[in-house]
RNA sequence: GGCGCGGUAGCCAAGUGGUAAGGCCGAGCUCUGCAAAAGCUCUAUGCGCCGGUUCAAUUCCGGCCCGCGCCUCCA
């Protein structure tokens, strides 16, 4: 079955396929600019690919699929944050990689074969730049910068249509004294002292020494790790313009042609029914999410209860849907014979998740599969569309330790249960409730939960 | 101003030219000393509004209202 997936340049659903001979489908997905916690939005975008991810690998087979996902390790957020905190930029980025990292696996993603970083690939970067100012695609601005002339490569704003809008006119414009046309963008940031700190490389033949511009590690990545052509493209919808449009424009003047095969753009998410950004300060991160007793495996749910490429308003009410739904299933997988039972059950959820990654209509599907009395599921089966959506069973919630005062209360009321002083347990529980707990009661013993709001 | 997306039950959210998946919440029941958990059952004559096409529209077309996003370094 063909995974089908909206191509964002063609505007129209395809069909994917590898194109390289070796057979390896050559995947990249913009990834975070390392200098701060990712918030949902941006898993909302990693979880979704991390869905296509697996659903490619259960297509192709795992040695089929090269994913890459970049690293932005220097750029003016990362910069900015390394001169805020006084540290180093390394320090700074390192850090909150490894953070993504943490959060990644939390959310169960896998991870890409190759997490490429802009700083491990200056080289790379100021080689594509000469060829670009050697072709005549680039100049070298009178600071030193080096700017991509679009009006150099005809097909510049087929991805956004940028010819067919009518920009609003506006101030923004930083560097703007330097370019020839405000719509050229930067290759390479000449090197401020006042800005920059301690970071700089020498830059292409020609230009000052300074840092690359935020597009040219993308094209410069992929063609190291994936090649000239790959066949699948992805990103947030804010990415498609300027950001990829950049890269097209630069990866197909430098090295003569197609770029990406496909692209795929998946939407934002909403928070109170505005997009986040971290300028309005509406923003989840993770940590937040998990500080308040959601699981992150409930998280990643919620992030695929909407279709990806439709704007998806989160709110703590999903979050606690998605924690139930997922008790639902982890109940189910508990009644599952380890065999026997009809494979193809799940045919549904795989043609939704096939059919442009309707990622909620195969949990719909999923849930009327689970809801049909008297069928018999194969546990193999419904683990490989646990597999597919990214869904571990098994992670929960980590408990909130109850405080000492709490557990004796407990203990007490246990005590007097098991005496039959049904009075004397009905005011303890009254006490606990009172303090915020709930008490659960099983037959060999009990355990103690927060109470929910 | 330009480009684009969306308005489906209390909330979230699929979907289709032939009469509305699913999750949450809520209600009832079963089961448990109580509570919780679990299980069962129920919950939109209706898909923003007004026209049109059609045997038939929530689904197609037109207009309108409302919301959201993007318009140069935010996934």
């Amino acid at each position: 079955m063909a995974i089908k997936l909206f191509d964002s340049l063609k505007r129209e659903i395809r069909e994917l396929s590898p194109s390289h001979p070796d057979g390896v489908f050559r995947f990249y997905n913009c990834g975070p600019t390392v200098y701060a916690p990712a918030h949902i939005g941006n898993f909302r975008t990693f979880v979704i690919n991390d869905v296509l991810r697996r659903l490619l690998e259960l297509e192709l087979g795992p040695d089929r699929v090269k994913h890459v996902r970049n690293l932005t390790d220097v750029d003016d957020r990362t910069i900015g944050q390394s001169k805020k905190e006084g540290h180093p930029l390394g320090q700074i980025t390192k850090k909150w990689t490894d953070k993504f990292h943490e959060d990644c696996a939390a959310l169960n993603c896998l991870r890409p074969h190759v997490e490429p970083t802009a700083t491990g690939h200056i080289p790379e970067q100021v080689n594509m730049i000469e060829v670009l100012m050697q072709k005549g695609n680039a100049y070298r601005a009178p600071d030193g910068s080096v700017y991509f002339k679009i009006a150099s490569f005809p097909d510049y704003g087929a991805l956004s249509r940028i010819k067919e809008r009518e920009l609003k006119v506006t101030n923004s414009a930083f560097d703007a004294d330097h370019k020839d046309d405000v719509g050229d963008f930067a290759l390479w940031k000449a090197y401020k002292p006042e800005d920059d700190g301690e970071v700089q490389w020498p830059g292409p033949q020609g230009a000052s020494a300074g840092r690359p511009g935020w597009h040219i590690e993308c094209s410069a990545m992929i063609k190291k790790h994936l090649g000239e052509t790959i066949d699948l493209h992805t990103g947030g919808v804010d990415l498609l313009f300027p950001h990829h449009e950049n890269e097209i424009a630069q990866s197909q003047c430098c090295n003569g042609t197609t770029f990406a095969r496909h692209w795929y753009h998946s939407e934002h998410l909403l928070v109170d029914g505005t997009t986040m950004s971290k300028s309005k300060g509406n923003y989840y991160t993770l940590g937040d999410l998990v500080a308040k007793g959601y699981s992150p495996m409930a998280v990643r749910y919620a992030l695929l209860m909407g279709h990806p490429r439709k704007q998806l308003n989160f709110t703590l009410d999903s979050l606690h849907a998605a924690e139930s739904a997922l008790a639902s299933l982890r109940a189910f997988r508990a009644t599952l014979p380890a065999t026997g039972g009809d494979p193809g059950v799940f045919a549904a959820e795989f043609e939704a998740l096939n059919n442009d990654l309707n990622t909620p209509a195969a949990l719909g599907a999923l849930f009327t599969v689970v809801n049909t009395k008297g069928l018999v599921v194969h546990a193999a089966a419904f683990d490989r569309v646990m597999f597919a959506l990214g869904l571990d069973l098994n992670a929960v919630a980590a408990k909130t330790a109850a405080p000492a005062a709490i557990t004796a209360l407990a203990d007490q009321r246990w005590a007097a249960k098991k005496a039959k002083d049904f009075t004397a347990a009905d005011a303890l529980r009254k006490e606990l409730t009172a303090a915020g707990w709930s008490m659960l009661d099983r037959k060999d013993g009990y355990s103690l939960e927060p109470l929910k709001k």
